[in-house]
RNA sequence: UCCACAGUAGCUCAAUGGCAGAGCAACCGGCUGUUAACCGGUAGGUUGCUGGUUCGAGUCCAGCCUGUGGAGCCA
C-alpha cells in the first residue's frame, strides 16, 4: 500500500510509490496522455496518465474528471524538469471520491474582483489565495512566538464590552440581556490594567468597527495584537516595535520565500531591508516634508491630495507620500494631542503634542502599527476625558490604575490584515483573510 | 456620506441611434509532454431595474440598484 503524502513533501519521496489526496486543479489532455494538476491544500503537483499504463476503468474515470473533482491518486513520484514544480507523479491508480458538477465558476483566467468576492468560498482554493492564507498563519505564529519569548504574557480581553472604549468610534451594538453592549474595538484599556498584575502583556483577537470606511485598508472585522508594557517610555516602545516587526518579516521570508516569489509575486528585496533601526521623524518634521512635496507637485490633482492643514492628522495620501521617502518602515512620533486618543501622554513642555507613534510600512502601505505612551496622572486623564466629551463614570476603574501605583507605560496595536497586505504586497486588505467583513458586505 | 468610472452569454469583454458578437468555461470529437495547451464542432441573451425621447435605444435622458477606484470617516 502506497504511503499517503502531502504535496509540499513530494521532493522527499522521489523514487517511491505514493498516494495523493486532493482536488483536480486543471487538466490538459493530449490524446492517450493526460496531465492532471492536483492540489491538496499544501501545494499543486502535476500527475500524468498514460492510457497504456493504467487499467481501462481508471482511464475512463479520468476521462470524466471535471475541475475540482476530489481524487485519490497513486503512482510513482519522480523528479521531472518538464513538470511545474519539478516533480511529477506517474499515475498507476486513481479513485474518484466525488465528481464535481460541470461549470465550476472560478476559471484559471482573469476575473473581476466583485465576482471573486462573491465566490470567496471557492476563490480561496486557488494557489495564490491559499499561499496568502498560509503566510497569514505564519505572521500570527511569529507574533505570538516573539512576544512569548520576550517576557510577555497573553491575556484574553473581552469582546463584549459595556461602553465605548473611546467615544469617537462607531461600534457594533449587541443586545446583552436587554442591555446595550458593544463589540470591542480595542483591548488596550483592559491591558493597561493587566500590566499591573502581570508585567508586559498582550492581547490578540478580532476587533470591530462599524465605520463607513470604504478603502483598501479597512475591514469592519479585523485582527489586532496589542502589547502593553509597564515602565516603558515612547523611546523604549519604538525599539520594541522595530525588533518585533523585523522578526515577523524575517520569519515570513525564511518560511515562505518560494511562495512569496512565485505565487504571491512579491518582490522580496524591499522586505529583506527590514531590520532595526527604523528611521524616526517627528510629526512636525514630517509635516514640513509634506509641505515641500505639496509645493513641488505640478500635477494639480495629486497636489490637492497632499494639502495639509496646520495640526491636521495625516490622511492616506500623506502616509503614502511619507513612507515612499524611505526604504524601511518609518516611525512618525509626537502627533498633535488633539488628533489622538484621550489617554495619550503629552510631551513635556509641549502639551499640544502627544507621546504617540505610528509605524508606516514602506511602499505606501501606510499605518500598520499605532501606539504611544499612556498618560500617568489622574488629573490629566480627567481633563482629557472632558475635552473629548466623555463621561467619567465608565472610566472610574481605568482612573483607579493611576490612583494605585501609576507608572509610565506604553503599548501599541498592530493590525494583522495590514501587515499581511504589506508583506504580501497586496493592493487591498480583502485578500488577507479567508472571509473578510467589509462595509455592507457579509456574504459569503 | 461625497466624487469618478462601469453594468451586454457562466466569466472577461466588443458592437457610429439601424440584424446581439468574440475568446474562455460547458457539452461532443481529435491529438503522447501539456503548463490559463492546441484544433474542429454544438449549445448558450429579459443588454442591471423603472420610466422617458425617437420611425427605431445595448447606445441618448432621468431616477433607482449593484460593482469598482478614490476621498472622508477611522487608538
Amino acid at each position: 500500500m502506497a504511503e499517503w503524502i502531502r504535496i509540499k513533501d513530494a521532493a522527499q519521496h522521489a523514487g517511491k510509490s505514493v498516494t495523493l489526496k486532493g482536488w483536480l486543479y486543471n487538466r490538459t489532455d493530449k490524446g492517450k496522455l493526460k496531465f492532471l494538476q492536483v492540489r491538496d491544500g499544501s501545494g499543486v503537483i502535476q500527475t500524468v496518465l498514460s492510457k497504456k499504463d493504467v487499467p481501462d476503468e481508471v482511464w475512463e474515470a479520468a476521462e470524466k474528471l471535471t475541475q475540482e473533482s476530489s481524487v485519490e491518486v497513486t503512482g510513482n513520484l519522480r523528479a521531472d524538469p518538464r513538470a511545474p514544480g519539478g516533480h511529477e507523479l506517474s499515475v498507476t491508480d486513481l479513485v474518484v471520491v466525488n465528481y464535481a458538477q460541470d461549470g465550476y465558476p472560478i476559471q484559471l483566467k482573469e476575473h473581476g474582483v466583485g465576482f471573486l468576492m462573491e465566490h470567496r468560498h471557492l476563490w480561496i482554493r486557488t494557489p495564490r489565495q491559499a499561499a496568502i492564507l498560509r503566510i497569514r498563519a505564519t505572521i500570527i505564529k511569529s507574533i505570538r512566538d516573539w512576544l512569548d519569548n520576550n517576557g510577555f504574557t497573553l491575556v484574553d480581553n473581552p469582546i463584549i464590552t459595556p461602553a465605548a472604549v473611546e467615544g469617537t468610534t462607531t461600534l457594533f451594538e449587541v443586545d446583552y440581556f436587554g442591555e446595550s453592549a458593544f463589540l470591542s474595538q480595542s483591548g488596550q484599556l483592559y491591558n493597561e490594567a493587566n500590566i499591573f498584575a502581570l508585567g508586559p502583556v498582550y492581547c490578540f483577537g478580532p476587533t470591530f468597527r462599524a465605520e463607513k470606511s470604504k478603502t483598501r485598508r479597512h475591514l469592519t472585522e479585523f485582527w489586532m495584537v496589542e502589547p502593553e508594557i509597564p515602565f516603558c517610555t515612547l523611546e523604549d516602545l519604538m525599539e520594541i516595535e522595530e525588533k518585533f516587526v523585523s522578526y515577523i518579516v524575517e520569519r515570513v521570508i525564511d518560511k515562505h520565500r518560494e511562495d512569496l516569489i512565485h505565487l504571491v509575486e512579491r518582490d522580496i528585496s524591499s522586505l529583506e531591508k527590514v531590520a532595526p533601526p527604523f528611521p524616526r521623524i517627528s510629526y512636525e518634521d514630517a509635516a514640513l516634508k509634506l509641505r515641500e512635496m505639496y509645493n513641488a507637485e505640478s500635477d494639480l490633482a495629486k497636489r490637492e491630495l497632499l494639502f495639509l492643514e496646520e495640526g491636521d492628522d495625516f490622511g492616506a495620501p500623506h502616509e503614502t507620500a511619507l513612507s515612499k521617502l524611505y526604504e524601511k518602515p518609518l516611525f512618525v512620533y509626537h502627533y498633535p494631542t488633539a488628533v489622538k486618543a484621550f489617554y495619550m501622554e503629552t510631551v513635556e513642555g509641549a502639551p499640544h503634542l502627544s507621546r504617540s507613534v505610528d509605524l508606516l510600512a514602506p511602499e505606501g502601505y501606510g499605518e500598520v502599527v499605532g501606539g504611544g505612551q499612556r498618560a500617568t496622572s489622574v488629573e490629566l486623564l480627567e481633563q482629557r476625558l472632558d475635552e473629548h466629551g466623555l463621561h467619567h463614570d465608565p472610566y472610574q476603574w481605568y482612573l483607579d490604575l493611576r490612583r494605585y501605583g501609576s507608572v509610565p507605560h506604553s503599548g501599541f496595536g498592530l493590525g494583522v490584515e495590514r501587515t499581511v497586505a504589506w508583506i504580501c504586497g497586496l493592493p487591498h486588505v480583502r485578500e488577507t483573510g479567508a472571509f473578510p467583513r467589509m462595509l455592507e458586505k457579509i456574504y459569503p
